[in-house]
DNA sequence: CATTGATCATAA
DNA sequence: TTATGATCAATG
């Protein structure tokens, strides 16, 4: 089952907004899909379900979920106090730099422009099909939480491209920050040495702290 | 117990 | 192979 993609941004709201209060298996059941026991080899099934369900359309291609709206959609584990539990993964980090180098073409402010957040509660003692779905969070990126984000990608993409990787590491940034996005750990992939030669590097992603989607979903930004 | 580093599934 | 969707699991 796959629901033709969103004309509008209401139409996607008014979506949101009929599966708020619901489970994942009350949602699962209506479309026939199969739920994994849980989500050990399944890590990505919640927001790739809601994503269908939602009548995304992007695939795994590198531009937002809703193409014709250009809205992204985050689904975001919520922790029995309801605030994230992780991290947000937003993109690849761009090793070798970009055509046009600067945080205004980024591909994580491309991202991040708008996003629809879909708050899921994610306790690992919750079984898949009893966890509820939120009340979703169309957000628009502040200035002052932009200035931030900014701050920190120009830091950490001066790490990538000055052949600086083996100092970048996760502690590095305010709400944005670089960790690893590969199958393992021995993976590998062209980086930049201090010389700006190429090396094999470890493939890295950006990530939004819980500090600030945590203030998101609580609509303080 | 929050954070950092490692890992899993899937599509094109 | 590299992008998408993320959570798992070790560590401090």
């Amino acid at each position: 089952m796959k629901p033709l993609p969103p004309e509008t941004t209401s139409e996607l709201l008014s979506r949101v907004k009929s599966i708020a209060g619901l489970t994942l298996g009350e949602l699962a059941h209506r479309t026939n899909s199969p739920i994994p026991g849980d989500l050990r080899q399944h890590k990505g099934w919640v927001g790739q379900f809601l994503e269908t369900f939602l009548g995304a359309d992007s695939g795994n291609l590198a531009v937002p979920d809703f193409s014709k709206l250009n809205i992204e959609l985050k689904t975001i584990p919520i922790n029995k106090r309801g605030l994230p539990q992780e991290s947000t993964y937003i993109t690849v980090v761009p090793m070798l730099g970009a055509p046009n180098l600067a945080w205004e073409s980024s591909e994580v402010r491309l991202k991040l422009q708008h996003v629809l957040w879909l708050p899921v509660e994610a306790d690992q003692h919750l079984k898949l099909a009893d966890r509820r779905v939120g009340y979703a969070v169309l957000w628009r990126m502040p200035t002052h939480i932009e200035a931030i984000l900014r701050a920190d990608w120009q830091e950490l993409m001066e790490y990538v491209l000055l052949g600086r990787l083996a100092k970048l590491n996760a502690s590095i940034g305010q709400y944005l920050h670089v960790r690893p996005k590969a199958a393992n750990s021995r993976i590998l992939t062209q980086g930049l040495d201090n010389q700006g030669n190429k090396i094999l590097t470890l493939p890295r992603g950006f990530y939004l702290r819980p500090q600030l989607t945590q203030q998101i979903i609580l609509k303080k930004c």
